[in-house]
DNA sequence: CACCAGGGTGGTT
DNA sequence: AACCACCATGGT
């Protein structure tokens, strides 16, 4: 299995950090985290300041909006429709739930599920936000996480995301480096390691398509 | 033109 | 449980 850890210390060693999402406004978190779903951060933050720019970036905001303005700043996003829909039910949610204070006080494990009951919530955004917008230790699994162990341990390969998930946050529990951790695998994935690998540039001097390592320059 | 992007859902096998 | 079509816009 792969130490995290040390995949850790490679990976903020040749990229730095990535300064994600660093405390801002909470439900503005979560409302990126939905709209940057399938889609590039380039389009999702325009989406965003396009709800911002007409007040509707609070629960209470976005729970009483009408669906047809905020399909107009959510359409750059993709897939505008369901994205709408998802977004007003999860402002109506943290209403309903007295604010994220009071969400706050729920147990990792409930808050998890609480957001997984949501729909447009599944298991990566929903890790997203107990990550970036409540602080709390979660391991985010996304495709260029599953890419990488995939290429950099083929023993590996059949492993399930519970079993990804239980190996990382075995060698990488606070949630500082959690954060930075997920944030780094996507900026490798973007730079070498996407669904289109190029391991001549790997900074992780492996080849992910043989497995092995690059020979020492 | 094809392909990809910081996924999720519902249906079929 | 694994696969599939679908959602939809914007950038390269």
């Amino acid at each position: 299995m792969i130490r995290f850890d040390a995949l850790y210390e490679a990976l903020y060693a040749a990229y730095g950090p990535q300064g994600w999402w660093p405390a801002d406004d909470a439900f503005e978190i979560v409302v990126g985290a939905v709209l940057v779903q399938r889609t590039t951060w380039h389009n999702a933050a325009a989406a965003l300041d396009a709800l911002r720019v007409k007040g509707l970036l609070t629960p209470a905001a976005l729970a009483r909006a009408e669906l047809a303005v905020i399909e107009g700043c959510v359409r750059r996003a993709g897939f505008y429709r369901s994205k709408t829909v998802r977004l007003r039910g999860i402002a109506r949610f943290v209403i309903a739930r007295g604010g994220f204070g009071a969400l706050s006080a729920l147990s990792t494990d409930r808050l998890r599920q609480a957001w997984l009951d949501l729909e447009g919530v599944g298991p990566e955004t929903a890790d997203s936000i107990l990550l970036y917008a409540f602080g709390r230790p979660a391991v985010v699994i996304d495709e260029y996480l599953r890419r990488l162990v995939r290429r950099l341990a083929p023993a590996d390969a059949k492993l399930t995301d519970s079993g990804l998930r239980a190996a990382v946050a075995d060698s990488v529990d606070d949630s500082a480096r959690l954060n930075e951790l997920h944030a780094l695998v996507i900026a490798h994935g973007k730079a070498v390691c996407g669904a289109r690998p190029r391991c001549e540039e790997c900074v992780l001097r492996r080849d992910c398509r043989t497995g092995r390592a690059a020979s020492e320059a």
